[in-house]
DNA sequence: CAGCAATAATAGTATTACTTTCACGAATGA
DNA sequence: TCATTCGTGAAAGTAATACTATTATTGCTG
């Protein structure tokens, strides 16, 4: 399946839109394999220059830095992730089956998602699970936030928290909850592939697990109070 | 206040234990004040050099990297955090009280820390907001872990998982939940630091709205099905 | 006071994260 | 159709980083 969606996002991020060339998307789609192998310390642009036989100068003229490149994947990520949950909460009616949707998204993405423009979604999917945080963690976030770099990001949470509200409209932080989910949700599968003694999750039974924990922690404190 | 806690940690950690000179000291000291200025990726050893007037190399025959000392100041952090739960724990008797000391530990940590070995754990705590998640997002994590680099984290998610279990013995995942809300803790504070559209706390009341954001998660996940 | 360990001084290496300059070919537009 | 500009490539250059190695100097310890 191959779907072709307008990738939004924020025209800060790149100098030269990477979708509207042939090297832009090289640029796009072996980055995602790489970073995903080296790690974004260890991934430079010259070593990617080298792999799509292009040149490192050419690459500084679509993105100002690799920093830069990773936010833009991630963001890449968010968008995706975002339209999975809109199509599919769409037509769902009650605000718990919506909730339920939303997290199952979460847990299964990786093994359920068509490619977009050629991305390995999965590579994607393990690159935010350890890269993603990285992404926000440093000393210029006020100031790439102010230029929008987040925008992905905050219209996920936007979306998660309003369903939140559907749930029950009383609930006092639904966006903190949204981010927790999100935050959550990647935690708790990157410990379980490096952790043993920190969950009670087995790298390979994980998923189902990981969903319960989730569920069983939206719905407590969504819930509370009301019976049933 | 004083208190002077041996701190364990892992001799993996360092080459020579600084603890145990004066110039160890005043790495560690130097350090905490910039890594928090500057962040990790613009600390070097060559600048904590000049600021302390010693040497390069002189740092490098203490750790092998900036990324061990980052490691090795977290770790102190998460033992300090520990030791405050533990002792404040000790001779509370209902397992809901001793949750909400843990919280309320973890919420203003800062606030209440005495001086340890005249680290400023204020700044400590602030490194940890924003630099411990690069401690283990990194490609080395399993070689690290197994060489035992988190194990005060390891120890403290011990420590509060035991107090989950005493409110409610039958919840499934205690481990997780307790990365969970060492995790969530320090992302909220960040989060509402960095990003007003992503919380409903404001930077300024945010400690007692965190608090009770946290208390409602973790109770309600923990006391749900049993009335009351 | 000799001897040793810890520290400092200095220099050196490979790599990173860029920037700059120039040159080429293809498309574009007047 | 010719001139221009655009995107790309090639190559070289720079400052800084993350070390390592060598040698000198201090200061304490027996």
């Amino acid at each position: 399946m191959e779907i072709d969606i307008h990738l939004p996002k924020n025209e800060n991020l790149y100098l030269i839109n990477p979708e509207n060339s042939a090297l832009g998307k090289k640029i796009i789609v072996s980055s995602i394999g790489m970073i995903r192998e080296l790690g974004i310390e260890d991934f430079t642009f010259k070593k990617l220059a080298r792999e799509i036989k292009s040149n490192e100068a050419s690459i500084y003229r679509y993105f100002t830095n690799k920093h830069n490149l990773l936010v833009y994947l991630i963001s890449v990520y968010w968008e995706v992730l975002n339209m999975k949950i809109e199509f599919s909460t769409e037509f769902t009616v009650t605000p718990k089956d919506k909730l339920d949707r939303v997290i199952d998204i979460l847990v299964n993405i990786e093994s359920a998602s068509p490619s977009i423009k050629n991305m390995d979604i999965r590579s994607l999917h393990e690159i935010v699970l350890s890269e993603s945080a990285k992404a926000y963690l440093t000393k210029k976030v006020d100031l790439e936030d102010q230029q929008g770099y987040f925008k992905s990001y905050e219209k996920l949470v936007d979306t998660i928290s309003k369903i939140f509200i559907e749930v029950n409209d009383e609930y006092e932080f639904p966006r903190a909850l949204a981010c927790n989910l999100i935050e959550t949700t990647y935690e708790q599968f990157y410990f379980s592939q490096h952790f043993q003694t920190l969950t009670e999750f087995q790298n390979s039974d994980s998923k189902p697990k990981v969903k319960r924990f989730l569920e069983t922690l939206m719905f407590s404190v969504l819930t509370k109070g009301t019976l049933n």
